[in-house]
DNA sequence: AATTGAATCATACGAACGTTTCAATCGAAC
DNA sequence: GTTCGATTGAAACGTTCGTATGATTCAATT
């Protein structure tokens, strides 16, 4: 077996710290530090630190979609000509993030959920180039599934379904601190066993229209 | 009418900052620049950065949980000795929230999406101090509402309504990118009327046992 | 008019940051 | 054994940060 190189040494320290700390808050030379590595590896490798956060996701997340994909190939294979369960769908886009997030302690899935969160350009380009083929993939496989769902009402609960899975992924110590250690995240199908239902039950809940359904007023 | 005062309008450029930049990326100087105030006066009004951040917070959190807990107080005021309805206690949930950030122009509404998944010590005493109470009293609410669903399986759903409500607030940009112009969210109301069916629904989802709904291989 | 205390100001300090430079080191090819 | 490109190393660059200091302004009070 072969040492990891110095290069992947530093991707793996910058991706465990940039989700413990955060981006502007761990600096080259923590990273470095972790790594084993001298501060100028950095600038070697990767040109800049911006650089190098780009391909600490664009390591993981290039996998992460075309798993998805597969796996949403399968789930409509099976269809056939069929409806799509939302079920199947919620779980090929769910299920890899969550493997991924487990696989590597979690310290990747607070970076997703970080992600969604942080501002800037590098963000919004690494969301466009690594996320556009798999939203509108899922997009279509969302509508197969809820045909009759408008496609503003699908676009909010997708919307929904990104905030549900990002902090689920990026505050599982925080949901185990609240419930007093009574729920552990430790496997993977736990959560899953969990969040699937609650959100299949939200997208397949009546379109809501005209007024207000309750005002506490 | 007076003109805000100094401290004032620190607090507000810092808030508008913070939530389009994040903290560590936002300087004082950057603040006092924007509040026509001078760079000492941050430490001044306040001691330190992380204080300013406190305050930021506690301005508008303090009111933002009092009126929740009235909304709450309605409810079980009208509910009586009867049940409550889960959507009551959500709206009582959310709609203080998404009053705030729309004033604010929902520059606080990406803040408060922001603590959750920001680290440090500074966060996780605002949300002991400032959310405790709050806590436990819709634990009880919700409790009340669905009492056949078990307390683990509660706090899992309650993981994800933070979730959604968190993302929904900070990422109502992205979601009109997405959308591409389709769904807007310039009226609270609106995100209102489609988060509070989802998540009932959520809510009200059979408890999942056993084996998984769906498996993919 | 003199005094006081809160508020504001320009300025400086030390530390930490991302980045750059250039010399030292190493392993393989000739 | 020498050469050469790839890698690692120590040190420094200029910048920006949070914080601290001491002078100055100014309205209210004596």
């Amino acid at each position: 077996m072969d040492l990891p190189t110095t290069k992947d040494r530093i991707l793996d320290a910058a991706e465990r710290l940039f989700g413990d700390r955060g981006f502007a808050d761990t600096s080259l030379r923590t990273i470095t530090a972790e790594a084993g590595a001298n501060l100028a590896a950095v600038n070697y490798y990767f040109q800049s630190k911006d650089a190098l956060i780009q391909a600490v996701f664009a390591r993981r997340l290039g996998p992460l979609n075309q798993e998805r994909m597969d796996m949403l190939d399968a789930c409509e294979a099976r269809a056939g000509d069929g409806p799509l369960l939302i079920e199947d769908v919620l779980r090929a886009f769910l299920e890899p993030a969550f493997k991924v997030g487990h696989e590597r302690a979690s310290t990747f899935g607070r970076l997703l959920g970080r992600m969604y969160i942080d501002p800037g350009d590098i963000f919004e380009r690494i969301f466009r180039e690594q996320f556009g083929a798999t939203k509108v993939r899922f997009l279509g496989a969302f509508r197969r599934a809820l045909p009759e769902l408008p496609p503003e009402e699908m676009f909010w609960r997708m919307h929904f379904l990104i905030g549900a899975l990002a902090h689920t992924m990026a505050g599982l110590h925080h949901l185990k601190v609240t419930s007093e250690g009574l729920c552990d995240a430790s496997n993977p199908e736990t959560v899953l066993k969990r969040l699937i239902p609650f959100l299949a039950a939200g997208f397949r809940a009546p379109v809501p229209q005209g007024d207000t359904p309750c005002d506490a007023n």
